[in-house]
DNA sequence: GAAATACTGTAATAAATATTACAATCTACT
DNA sequence: AGTAGATTGTAATATTTATTACAGTATTTC
């Protein structure tokens, strides 16, 4: 398959031409996954750099009771995990599984010092890759850590009315979706959803949520 | 001062002559902080590197409510927050306060570049420091995500106990400090050690903590 | 040594969330 | 159209934790 990764993150700022000849510098192996097929366990030891060519791939948290948290969805084009690869345990915190077939190429730890080593552009991309996985984790910490489950509702919803610049958005994701990335049970999400409606702060129509009481809603990020 | 950073992680496997030919390429201010004093405020823009010279510095999260999580307590030659000087919105999500008096020196973005470009060695010490804020980070999450306070507390025990290799233990915290670590409150806490005692699977001797049934003591951390 | 401050144990009550279960609705598939 | 599976709303109960308060002990400070 011929690659292009000019919308890597990774390569950003560079042209295919200088894309290719960096990659001609470093051996790259491509491989498939099934849909629901684990592309790696967490607690594996992570060694290789993945580049996710074409499909989804989700990461999760899980725990013995398989209660699980899910962490991040990745689209094509996304690079895996590039901060556990240098770590020292490197171990990879999540189990990265396949939401749809996926294709992706790897890139060994060696081939990775030489890539960046080789372009600074790279550099910077790939230390700015890592820093922004360390501000993701951080903010998920503060999510988790200091609010209820009607504040993370309401977090999420503020975050997505931002982005879509309205007060009505469209979650996108079932119930139970959301409950494992707030990390709570679903009848409790479901709960907190009908008071929130019942208070008049929000109104919801199936997936489309809209903002009603945007004050009173503020009030419950503490 | 005359500045040794051979211990500091970022200059690890380089001799005092390698490090100080290195520094000489690059500008850097000394500053000092008095006890309780604020390095730096979460939200802050990070510009800096910083790397604390000598004294203690501990970094907490705050919230609208007062609440606490503290995240990190750094020693002397610890850099600090070298995740977020490179994050898209390099914000550091840590307060950085000065738990003793504290100096450090700090070096510009550009100079860090300048310093990780010219050695790859410091390269790969960059990396890793950055790379091992993203594994605690996310090992924080588990530990904040999937257990119950006493599950935590047997969590910590188990962590220091294999660090001392042996089954007693010093906490060396405060119930409050401990708290906060794991993000509950005090009596919580308390409650849940005194539950732990009266189970007979640790005895509390002030600060002294000796794990009693470890089998038992495993089962909570689900 | 006295006073102030920090630390710990405890308890009553309230709030938040988990657990479990069930029924209604919707969707996809055959 | 009919069935299996997913999704949602809801409820009863249990568990966990927060909140608040107070008292006893230990430690620091003057």
């Amino acid at each position: 398959m011929k690659v292009n990764l000019e919308n890597c993150k990774l390569f950003k700022g560079l042209n295919v031409n200088e894309i290719n000849l960096l990659l001609r510098k470093v051996e790259f192996k491509e491989k498939s996954f099934r849909k629901g097929e684990i592309i790696f366990y967490e607690e594996d030891k992570c060694q290789k750099l993945f580049i996710l060519l074409n499909g989804v791939v989700h990461g999760e948290i899980l725990n013995s009771t398989g209660k699980t948290i899910k962490m991040a969805s990745m689209q094509s084009l996304d690079v895996l995990a590039p901060a556990f690869l240098f770590s020292k345990h490197n171990k990879c915190p999540v189990t990265m599984i396949a939401s749809t077939d996926a294709t992706l190429i790897s890139i060994s730890k060696e081939n990775v010092i030489l890539l960046i080593k080789s372009n600074e552009i790279v550099l910077r991309n790939f230390i700015e890759l890592i820093s922004d996985i360390a501000q993701f984790l951080s903010d998920k910490i503060k999510f988790l850590s200091f609010q209820t489950i009607k504040g993370k509702f309401a977090k999420y919803l503020f975050d997505l009315s931002q982005k879509a610049k309205t007060e009505k958005v469209n979650l996108k994701k079932s119930q139970q979706e959301l409950s494992e990335l707030f990390g709570v049970t679903r009848p409790a999400l479901a709960k907190a959803i009908g008071e929130l409606v019942k208070e008049r702060l929000i109104a919801a129509n199936d997936k489309e949520i809209t903002i009603l009481n945007s004050v009173e809603l503020k009030k419950l990020l503490r």
